[in-house]
DNA sequence: ACCTGAACACCGTTCAAGT
DNA sequence: ACCTGAACACCGTTCAAGT
């Protein structure tokens, strides 16, 4: 157990070290060996590829999502929403954790967890019109285009960028129906007000209970 | 109008041609570079790099989003399903097409028109309690969501990973609470179908109008 | 105005050889 | 079993020079 050796666990942990400081983009097969002290070569030991790093990283991702208070045996739509909530947490805790996640298709462990655990608690509470499966994929796919568009505006912002695109946008905004203002608004004000907004529109009416009264 | 003489626009189409035949991964500066058959230092004389293209293709992407039959002045929510299925047929009429343009934020015409749209009609039928922004956004982020996983399945598919994925993710599916053998029925099964459930799903409960009945 | 040629500082992946 | 060293066939981007 000592510090001596690379495994495949800690590869993924230097990776997602490196994408924290320098964004994914920046992620190399080389500069992940010398942050892992070895030759770009020992790395093919652990991993079969940049895809296969990529997909463990998205499953490391999702095992952050702590499901531990998640009662199944008493399922709510309060439940449903820590769930959803707690997915996007989890995203938004790594640097482009959602592009990490996006399509990778990671077959382990934590992802199917919390797909079958979401599913499972949507069962018990969907409206009788609506599959339970066809909601949880919903939700699912929902939140992770929220937290892409999300975590593109956060590296946008962080690199001065942001404001030169906004400039750019405004004279068309103007002579079109609306432009692309709401998204400006919508990443500029509240974020997790409105992620929880959208949430509860695809819960409010596919769901047999009602939802918290405002107040 | 010879076809001497590259520009701006006729870039993209050759870069979405590539792409169409190789895949996004696939696409480099060097590559697109011998497809217009110049110098790769050509290229930067009408695209100021590689994210800069990805912005392009991704506003061409949204350009082929046919809006001119949506009325405005009467607006309904099968307007509003027929606005996201159009996104989403665009998005799959390019190979790769979600993942070029999510996140890209191209600030362009076609974009901010799209955006725009979607809005001003949830304007008109949004129940009083939620904001149209926020539905309008909403519906985007799931369409893209729902996009990048539909392709990112079309791509396992055809490379024969699909099935490889599925056979390593059987014996996890069984002592979890379900998996993500939702996952492999929604995109294995009828996707026209399954993006349209996810669609009404949200709009049911947040439209001050009822959808249309089933049969 | 547009393009070439050449250069610079990099990539992912493989594999014989070492320990 | 894990790692090095070296190689192979590539990258994105810049820029003086040509036309």
């Amino acid at each position: 157990m000592g510090t001596r050796g690379l495994n495949r666990e800690r590869l993924v942990e230097i990776a997602h070290d490196f994408v924290s400081a320098n964004g994914l983009d920046a992620l190399t097969m080389r500069r992940l060996a010398v942050a892992a002290h070895v030759t770009p070569g020992a790395l093919y030991k652990h991993v079969h590829g940049k895809r296969d790093l990529q997909r463990a990283m998205a499953d490391a991702v999702y095992a952050t999502v702590d499901l531990s208070d998640i009662d199944l045996s008493t399922p709510t739509v309060d439940q449903v929403i820590t769930c959803c909530a707690r997915m996007r947490e989890a995203m938004l805790r790594f640097r482009d954790g959602a592009r990490i996640v996006a399509g990778s298709y990671s077959p382990f462990a934590a992802t199917a967890n919390i797909a079958g655990t979401l599913r499972a608690l949507l069962q018990a509470v969907t409206a009788p019109q609506f599959d339970a499966g066809d909601i949880a994929y919903a939700l699912r796919n929902y939140t992770t285009g929220f937290v892409i568009e999300e975590q593109a505006y956060l590296a946008l912002k962080s690199t001065g960028e942001w404001e030169h695109l906004v400039e750019a946008l405004e004279p068309d905004a103007r002579d079109l129906p609306g432009g692309m203002s709401d998204a400006v608004v919508i990443l500029t004000d509240d974020r997790d007000k409105r992620y929880l907004a959208g949430l509860i529109a695809i819960l409010t009416g596919t769901v047999n209970t009602r939802l918290t009264e405002p107040g």
